[in-house]
DNA sequence: TATGAATGAGCCTTCATTCAT
DNA sequence: GATGAATGAAGGCTCATTCAT
């Protein structure tokens, strides 16, 4: 592992369990076993670390995705598959994807979002494109946007129930398939 | 206004131009007129404001959203105006929004942002009661959990455009058809 | 004593003991007895006390010289006198002369120079004004110029035995008196 | 040029840039196009610079003063020279010749101050004995003291008008004129 | 209630110096 | 001799909070 992957790692697990405010860049270095001043020919500072904190994350979102939906299932169980993998790294994450979006907006950095967040975009889009072209879903969707609102919906549903803490499966599973219900009527999925 | 108010919108104003890191208890007293020491006579610290300031915008939100909702619009219409009300607040409040999100998960007054929604929840609640009872939407709707999953929606696809300066008033208006298309879908509004 | 001047006291006092480079803020405010906070109420940096400590050390100059130089002496002695007088300013003061000077140099506050040595400027002119009016000094003498040009002599002679920690007193007297019978050449002192 | 003439030239040229404590080694090697390391294989320290940059400026300096000063021309012009020559390295170096003294000063280097200067002070010394051999100064002059105060009064006449960005030749023209008027009378030069 | 000068812990950051290659 | 990544001590400065008035 490279030492600016390193940094990058050591200021996720720090942020997790202090959060980003309450984290220095001495607890940061610590971690990562290495010297403050080296930190600093990486990052220009503590918020210069978000866009590459950002872009781990949403390359980990995407690994579990990838991992978790299956190429050859029918559309709606592949939604279903979305759903599941969402709800998963907003639990194991849920803390740090608050903060990471608000490190972000607190910096000149906030723009890169759109770019971190790319490929995910893409990958859903891709997703309903297949989906349009078998006919299982309306064809009034503008893709783009409905990729985008897709993750939006899903990952606010998910928020909204991890970020309570919510250990109940139940409730868990009650929210996940409520927004399934949703997303399948929004899409005008077939069947 | 009282002084407590006072400070909630000098607080609100500071965040607004400054973001919650850089504006310091100093920048808000300067803004509110008081003297350094009166705000820890109403806030016990910098962050126990944010739960007030939280309040403020959601009463914000509502006030806007009740004043664009007509009472007896049909359905669709009052879906197509809430859509609206919410993009308006978004566009003016954009900034502050995530802000006020991370300045509450950054404490341990997070558990508090259920209650401070709960008003709006309510009234989105009843709407969509409303729309059951006259069976304009679909009937296997959960009340309760459909109503955040539509604040979260709207709130996400508004961001998306807001979020990055956007003005052009065309591709907002798209974004405003998307969502509103993705949700009468979602909630299965007949005519 | 205010607390600005004991701030400005005890910077005086840390310089000639350490040097501006070494003597740090927190050396200034334990020297001073106040919390480091404390300090940047009053200076907003380091440098920005230069200004403050040059007006002294010519407050401190022009009391000695005051006192040294006697009203009523003809104008000759009252030249020996003033050189003793520079001269023992440079003997207590030599290290730190130098150190406020680069000290102003290095910031922007270079062009307050003037300003602070504007009243010592401003005596020697007077004294220059009587001798001429006294006819004791040769009448083609522009006042402004010279009285810069004598006290930059006289400071950088001073300087030149002081500077290397020279304690002989025979050499400074030599020094004293050739400066002396420079200086009354120059002016071109009768009698 | 050497590796060490080039660091010497890159540091004098980011001092005067930026001034001695802005200025970073790692400015200096950047400047100098060398590695951070191969600074400290020719000086020991960023202190250590200011004696070698101390040399060479006394170097451009007498370079200056010899290529102006005419060797046959009369005792009264070739102070004229002198003064014009001082003044003409204090317009192009003004700002660093307070700073290298100020550099000195505060390292444990000060002392070779009179070494560098010393070829300098042989030169005047040497004028100055023509002009007394060829009786043309007051014969109660020492040598040795005067060349030293001659040139502190024109280097402090010179930065007197310098280091405040002054460009108006006028006023340049007669501060130089009042420095000569009053080193022609300080050295009793005959006619 | 209201004030605002004073506090001081502690963070971010810099940068001269080193050393393995 | 030359390199430049890494070091880590040290200092400037901030700012939430307190308390005597």
């Amino acid at each position: 592992m490279s030492k600016k992957e390193n940094i990058v790692h050591a200021a996720i697990q720090m942020f997790r369990e202090k959060g980003i405010d309450k984290t220095t860049v001495s607890d940061i270095v610590k971690n990562a076993g290495i010297a403050q001043g080296t930190f600093y020919l990486y990052f220009s500072s503590k918020l210069a670390l978000m866009p590459a904190i950002a872009e781990v994350m949403v390359e980990k979102t995407m690994d579990i995705v990838k991992d978790t939906v299956q190429e050859d299932a029918p559309f709606q169980e592949k939604l279903e598959q979305l759903v599941g993998a969402i709800f998963l790294v907003a639990r194991e994450y849920n803390e740090i994807q608050a903060l990471i979006y608000a490190g972000l907006a607190s910096t000149e950095h906030l723009k890169e979002w759109e770019t971190v967040y790319a490929p995910f975009y893409q990958w859903i889009s891709a997703l309903l494109i297949e989906a349009e072209q078998a006919k299982v879903v309306r064809d009034t969707i503008n893709i783009e946007r409905t990729s985008k609102l897709l993750i939006g919906l899903v990952e606010s549903a998910a928020e909204q129930v991890y970020l309570y803490d919510v250990t109940d499966e139940t409730e868990v599973n009650r929210q996940k398939e409520e927004v399934l219900l949703f997303l399948l009527h929004a899409l005008g999925v077939k069947q």
